[in-house]
DNA sequence: CGTGTAGTTGATAGTGCTCAATTTTAGTGG
DNA sequence: CCACTAAAATTGAGCACTATCAACTACACG
């Protein structure tokens, strides 16, 4: 997958994928992850200049949808641009959620409430059943996504692995007590606006 | 100013608001921060649930515009719905590059970065004149914008004004060296979606 | 003047980073 | 099926940045 151009926008079907700024120094950092169904760019729609690149983080499928596409079909559908729309709201809801935790959140509860956020995510479309989930991501990419070094990324696995609350084995994540990761979490999943008996 | 409801969005016409989130312990972190000019929670016309809450950090002037009332208005103008949806997504923009900074950037960095967010976006409004504007908000909001704590907040600060690329005094700020700050945040500021000379 | 808020300072502790190995895992070719 | 290799995960040690705690100062306001 190539950075995204300014005429269409990708719709991921499989894989997951992420949105990254790197900084002069070579630092990483990711400002989304990416699942089927999600429209990864879809915000290069109504902004003329993208600041950030798109990288698959495993081998995705994917369909560019071109800008004109979406502009004839919303012409004809108001009530489908507005959910467009909606789906970039969610998406800068999950952002928020993201800034508190990079800001106010110690990494062991950071990276619980990921795992919550990426739960109900996959859930949502059925990737994940049984609280039980596939991660197919390095723990550098999640420590691009959680703004940690690798090794203190590592770590804070561990720790989570200690507590009990979740199994973590290669790419397959099991959440143990999923009351017991949203206490540690401090999660409330109003943000990702899912209408479902989840929260 | 109180928390945004889910029938009107609120325009801020003057003062500085900001959205907030409050963890349990009563740590809290800004997520966005609002001048005049800014619609403070226009993603609440396309959401159901708003997570967060809006705080005025100044007295503040504002507008609440009826969720009806921008209904009625972009089916007459879809170009108006166009430029509301890209309100959203210069918001989503600056999110991001909070996230980049919250996770990779260093205090007096971010510090810088923020500055210069705020001269451009002030300037577009003409609140800023010269490199000069007034941030009339306390040393602990800004740390609660940072994810930083208050008394680190000083000691960023008066780092920045030790460059001398920055005078500060009380809520007066001067830019001195516009490419310095520049420099010291790594700021490039094509997510602010401008078209401007400023970059 | 007293009082409260904002700003400042010093000292100490903690969380997370960096550097440098080492071990494990997964994939490859023999 | 096993050796080989590269990537990923893990570990240890020392350091840096930031937090916390506790004063203390400066200033605005009644």
């Amino acid at each position: 997958m190539s950075r995204s151009t300014l005429t269409e926008s990708c719709l991921l079907v499989d894989g997951i994928a992420a949105r990254e700024t790197v900084s002069r120094e070579g630092k990483r950092q990711l400002s989304a992850l990416h699942f089927a169904g999600d429209f990864v760019d879809l915000h290069g729609f109504v902004l003329k200049e993208i600041d950030h690149g798109v990288t698959a983080l495993t081998d995705c499928t994917a369909v560019f949808v071109p800008h004109t596409e979406i502009t004839r079909v919303i012409g004809q559908s108001p009530a489908l641009g507005r959910a467009l729309w909606m789906l970039t709201a969610v998406d800068a809801a999950i952002q928020r959620a993201w800034i508190a935790c990079l800001g106010r959140s110690p990494a062991l509860t950071h990276l619980a409430h990921l795992l919550c956020e990426i739960y109900l995510r996959l859930h949502l479309v059925d990737l994940a059943w049984g609280y039980r989930f596939s991660l197919a991501i390095t723990q550098v990419e999640l420590a691009d996504a959680l703004g940690l070094s690798p090794v203190h990324m590592n770590r804070t696995i561990q720790e989570l692995r200690a507590t009990g609350l979740v199994s973590w084995n290669g790419f397959d994540v099991a959440i143990q007590s999923w009351d017991g990761l949203l206490a540690l979490a401090e999660f409330d999943g109003t943000y990702l606006n899912l209408v479902q008996r989840f929260r």
